[in-house]
DNA sequence: ACCTGAACACCGTTCAAGT
DNA sequence: ACCTGAACACCGTTCAAGT
């Protein structure tokens, strides 16, 4: 029989929001975001599924809190979303703070797709929106031209854009979409001549899927220089 | 007793993938997208929820075929994907084309947010997409070029972009964001500047929330004329 | 104050069975 | 060939109850 001086083996830490979240961002960044459920998140804290309602409210509660985190992890990372009130170069401001985003947003695939279902504003990212809106007017922005380039930028201001071609499996998938491209030369001329010149240009890969890197930064710095045209024609 | 003369009350059109899948879309138009579920969409077709799967091999299927649908809408609004042979003005051309594909995703609301998840590329995107491409080749691009261009346009290439800003529930969320924003001006100094500026910019609206469509073409034009900068200099 | 067991209403999906 | 009933494994969530 157990005695009472048997070693606490876990100094059982109380469940708090903070735990819950923290848990459901290393579930979605293991097992993907559909391993994300009440059940698999309190199994993950060693609780039964009901006990997280105690410290929220619900799922979408959850995953609210979960954006809010992964933005939070972009102002950590960018040590904090201040406006410099002299700003010398909005554009490389923006552009790395950007880019940063995108390198806290690579490291959680998941969020993004998370990040569109959300309609509550998540606070720290009316903070990152602050910044750079800021950034923007003290590089010479009137408020109405930032109000566009926020549209303009859309997802790309948090550092993701959506990849309307590309299969989240690349190694199985591309083979397929290969084939079937070829079989389909004849229906889709122009798209099987684009591929096959990106392949050339990069053998390394299987058949040459793209950069996103590189796309990502080609469309930002497209919007970026639009955006100053328009400041510099007013 | 019920005679063998009863005239047949409803001919009981047999079930068929084109009908599961327009009940399918209707379906979403009408209740949104959470309310597309095998069980409601057999309802809907008078049907056991099992018999759908006679006729689709399961929901992704569905999905799949339903951004086809939608894609296929598109198509026909715009009387076909067929490029010109000579193209005068590709910018004009690419502009018009992904208005009109706006002007169809503005009546099906949840098709961006299904789209965006799907994995498999839509016979009809592909389509599409070779058309873009074409129209762009034709006007003059390389290649290479048309492959950023494709990146760059991202979802604005099928007529819709990611509004991260704006709730779906413009009337009841629109005052609660306005509280917020006032409340916390000296948290936000920037953005509520700017909210004010365009409140007053456009007095209509209770606090002048955006007008998507000018922002879209605003967006969409900085894409077009960018690339046109590209294409000027290469 | 914090956690749980049992239960509910709802999913997508299977499988053997009906006509 | 086409459709169905019963059942399964899984959701999110409630509510009264335990400590």
């Amino acid at each position: 029989m157990a005695t009472r001086t048997e070693p606490v083996p876990e100094p059982r830490i109380p469940l708090s929001r903070e735990r819950v979240l923290r848990a459901a961002v290393k579930i979605a960044d293991e097992g993907g975001i559909e391993a994300l459920t009440m059940r698999h998140l309190a199994e993950e804290l060693g609780v039964e599924a009901m006990s997280l309602y105690y410290h929220v409210a619900n799922k979408e509660a959850i995953l609210d809190g979960v954006v809010d985190a992964i933005v939070e992890e972009i102002e950590e990372t960018a040590g904090g979303f201040d406006v410099p009130t002299e700003v010398d170069n909005w554009k490389s401001a923006v552009r790395e703070r950007i880019l940063l985003a995108r390198q806290v947003m690579l490291s959680h695939p998941w969020a993004p797709g998370v990040i569109e279902t959300r309609t509550n504003q998540s606070l720290a990212a009316v903070r990152h929106f602050e910044g750079l809106v800021g950034l923007l007017r003290e590089g010479g922005f009137t408020y109405d031209l930032a109000h566009h380039a926020l549209h303009a930028l859309g997802s790309r201001a948090l550092g993701f854009s959506q990849e309307l071609f590309e299969p989240d499996d690349p190694d199985q998938a591309d083979a397929e979409a290969a084939a079937m491209f070829e079989q389909m030369a004849d229906q889709f001329p122009y798209i099987v001549a684009m591929l096959g010149e990106i392949a050339h240009d990069d053998p390394d890969s299987t058949l040459g899927w793209c950069d996103d890197q590189v796309e990502f930064e080609f469309g930002l710095d497209l919007i970026l220089n639009g955006l100053e045209e328009h400041l510099e024609t007013t």
